[in-house]
This record gives structure tokens, sequence and C-alpha cells, in this order.
DNA sequence: GTCAAATATCTCGATTTCGAAGCAATATGG
DNA sequence: CCATATTGCTTCGAAATCGAGATATTTGAC
């Protein structure tokens, strides 16, 4: 018979946290480790990234993948502005919307730079076995979409 | 037959890593509008908490468990002892160790802000059924310390 | 139609985090 | 021992991110 565990030891919830903050943390230090090769921050791979596989797409689009607040957005989308790698045009179907692309530049730099990480990524996620990467897959996302409907602590 | 699917498509690591990205992100606004409650920030109340929970500690031991830097963990430190939450001790079998510990204000602070943290936590992660969360956290232990484990890609 | 609410983007200042490097103390392998 | 690596902690400057709010536009309820 088990003896009865404390009340924090079975707090499946809390260590649920924990090690999701955990394993994000791992698997993150590849993903910046491997994207800081091509002279990128994870931020500015992101934008890049969702433009090559998404083309033309709205700022608030972009900022709905990449996981950070309208702010930043600004500030990296201006970055890779003056580097050249992407442009912008106001939409016309909404003025308030500008419109962001990769140059020429932006879609070599990105072209040359999604295989390797992609692969990096592959070998940073690869010690779980396939068949445990799918059931984490699925669980993932019930607890992300699930975590996104719950409303947030009010002050 | 299933049509044979695109590889992207069917790149599970790859779409593991992007539900986990978003998972985090999602449970991770829960606990920084948490905390924001109490007047700390993610990583004050991080310190504040292992302290609460594992007793005195040396820095580098705080810094292990809080997921920051070394020298990020050195400034936020330095705004918890300013604030008189936290005191420092040298270490009498180290000297290149400094002890961590709660006052008694950074004590009563963390005791009234854990309960209703844990509670939301919980709250955030509650839409995953206890049977999957208990799931999850063997997968994502799996996948973290796996991917700790491999060596980061290199310059 | 009109007006309030919602949306898209940007500005600005403050905060947080990082990375590289330095210093002191301790561990380690000859 | 003793030279060398490693560890613990800090400093410094640069970069990333946030949050509150300004502005312009669109949507929606009436």
């Amino acid at each position: 018979m088990k003896r009865s565990p404390s009340a924090a030891r079975a707090d499946v919830p809390l260590k649920l946290w924990i090690v999701l903050a955990r394993a994000f943390d791992a698997v993150n230090r590849h993903s910046r480790a491997s994207i800081a090769r091509f002279g990128l921050g994870t931020t500015e791979f992101g934008v890049l990234e969702v433009l090559y596989h998404k083309g033309e797409l709205p700022v608030c689009e972009v900022q709905r993948r990449i996981l950070v607040e309208s702010s930043s957005t600004t500030y990296v989308v201006d970055k890779l502005y003056e580097r050249g790698l992407v442009r912008r045009r106001p939409s016309a179907t909404d003025r308030r919307v500008t419109l962001l692309a990769l140059t020429t530049t932006g879609r070599r730099l990105i072209e040359r730079s999604f295989p390797p990480h992609a692969a990096a990524m592959r070998r940073a996620v690869g010690a779980l076995p396939p068949r445990e990467q799918a059931q984490a897959v699925r669980l993932l996302r019930a607890l992300g979409t699930g975590a996104a409907l719950q409303p947030l602590a009010e002050p």
C-alpha cells in the first residue's frame, strides 16, 4: 500500500507547468543556438520563416504566429526592413494594414537557413521516440488551446 | 490507402517544437498575469519560491532552477535584496559561494502569494484531463532531459 | 447613417535578459 | 605540490521585450 503522499508531491498540474517550462527551455536553447549561426535572433527568424512558408501577410498575422507583443513585432520588422530582408506594402482593401513579404535577399537567407535549422530541431527533440512525439503533439495542442481559452488572472 | 502527405505535413518533430512553444506561451501568460498581481516579475517570483520551498541555497543552485543566465540571476537577486526580500551570507565551506535566504518580509510575501498563484496555474492547465496531465508530465520530462543532453549546434 | 467599440500599427520609456569578460576560490591531474 | 582547468559570482554594455497609450481605420449595433 502506498503511503499517503504529501499534497505537494501529488500536485500534477503544478508539476506539469514546471516540466513544460523546463522542456521548452531545453529545446529553445537548441533553437537559439541554431538560429544564431545565421546571424539572426529567434524572433527575426520567426518572421522570415512565416513569410517564407505563407507568403505575403499582414503584420498582425505575422505577430499572431511569432508569440511576441505587437510593439516587439514592430521593432523586429523594422530591423529586418533596414537589413533589406523584408518589404512593406499598404493593403489595398484595409488601409490600417501593412503587408509584409520577403525580398529576394530575405528569401535567399531563409532558404539556406531553414533546412539546417529544421535538422537541428529534429535532433533536439529526437531523444523522444516517434510514437511518443506524436502523443506529445496531441497533448500539447490540447494543453495550449485549453490554456488560451481560460481567462487570465485579474489584478 | 493514405495518399502520401507532403514531407512538411508529416514532420512530427518540427510540429512538436511548434506546439511546445505555443503551449508554453499560453500557460506562461497565465503565470505572468498571476504573478503580476503581487508586484513581482516571473523571475523574481521564481527566486522567492525556490527559497521558500528549499530553504537557504547558493546563488548557483537558485540559478539552476529559474532558467535564466547567471548575469540575470545577479540582477534579479540584487533587486530582491534592495527590496529587503532576501538576505545574502557568505558560505563557511566555500568562499566563492553566497548563500541566499528569505527575510521575514520575503517569507511573508511568498507565503501569501504562492497559494493563489498555484491555484491560477492549476486553472491554466486544467482544461487537460488529469489522466492526460500525468501523461504529459512523463513525456515532457523525457523530452526536456533528452534535449538537454543533445549537443547544441555550433557556429 | 452615426457613433461607440474593436482592430492594426506604431511610438516611447522602462524593464528584463543576454553574452562576453573578469576576478576570486576551489578542484584536478601530473 | 603546482600549474591548469573549473566553478561561483559579478560587472558592463548591448539587445530584446514589454506595457501603456496615440492614431487611423473599420466594424457593428442601433
